[in-house]
DNA sequence: GTACGTGCAAACGTTTTGCAGCGGG
DNA sequence: CCCGCTGCAAAACGTTTGCACGTAC
């Protein structure tokens, strides 16, 4: 399982660094996560130093290896979803929190057509959430 | 049409100063545009003096008013819609252009369940858009 | 006249970059 | 041993803010 994301870090030709294996850990160690660098900045470094750069470079050389998906909602906080498939959110604008949708809980019955010599590449749809008593 | 647009900034409890009328006109003048601060700057500053602080406060007290719409799509690229309505977007990553979908070319069949306690306040779908041959 | 708005520069938070040195293969 | 990666500090970017001056009402 470990060995798992060392190969899939190599094979993107990415080295083996203990920074990206950390890294790895901490994104991949447990399922469906949502993190900003700051985050994964902070959690880290409780037991293990590293700088602010490398996980930018990190998450970004993820991100074009295809391990990650960025999802923005606001500007000036990009997020990073461990989930990579086609899938939507909901957002809390309260709490700054992120939720997935699952796939069968939309249903969409009409999709809009791409204009002329275009096609549709990926959908992003979040759901703003409110209080509601 | 002109008086419209300084009562309604009037209404809003704003002063209605030059700059702010500039702006009005630059936004309101042509409808459903898709602007960013520094779009509106550097048109508006080729016939007129105005700093970009004064654009990011009154776009920031448009929007508060409801004049305006935030859109977030990629980080660092707040742009503004002069379209208020609950409505969707096509995203051309390349061009770094927004298309409006009018509402009725899009249909859901099943919207997602809001998590307890709270209800869906907003929906903000992006379809990005790709080149197609 | 006075409260609110403007312009400027400086501060801010996030992200990127340049570069010297480190370390994985 | 070599090239890619890291760490750091500095730069870059979009955006906000503090403050003195200006202006709409």
């Amino acid at each position: 399982m470990d060995n798992n994301i060392n190969d899939l870090i190599n094979n993107a030709g990415l080295k083996l660094t203990k920074q990206r294996k950390r890294i790895a850990k901490e994104l991949f160690g447990q399922k469906d996560q949502h993190v900003t660098a700051e985050m994964l900045f902070s959690d880290i470094n409780k037991d293990f130093k590293i700088s602010l750069a490398t996980i930018y470079n990190t998450l970004r050389d993820f991100t074009k290896a295809g391990f990650l998906q960025e999802v923005n909602i606001e500007s000036g906080r990009t997020w990073y979803d461990t989930r990579v498939d086609n899938h939507h959110h909901f957002y809390n604008d309260e709490t700054k929190t992120l939720i997935d949708i699952h796939e069968d809980e939309i249903k969409i019955l009409k999709a809009p057509k791409a204009p002329k010599g275009h096609k549709i590449n990926q959908m992003k749809f979040v759901f703003h959430l409110q209080k509601h008593n």
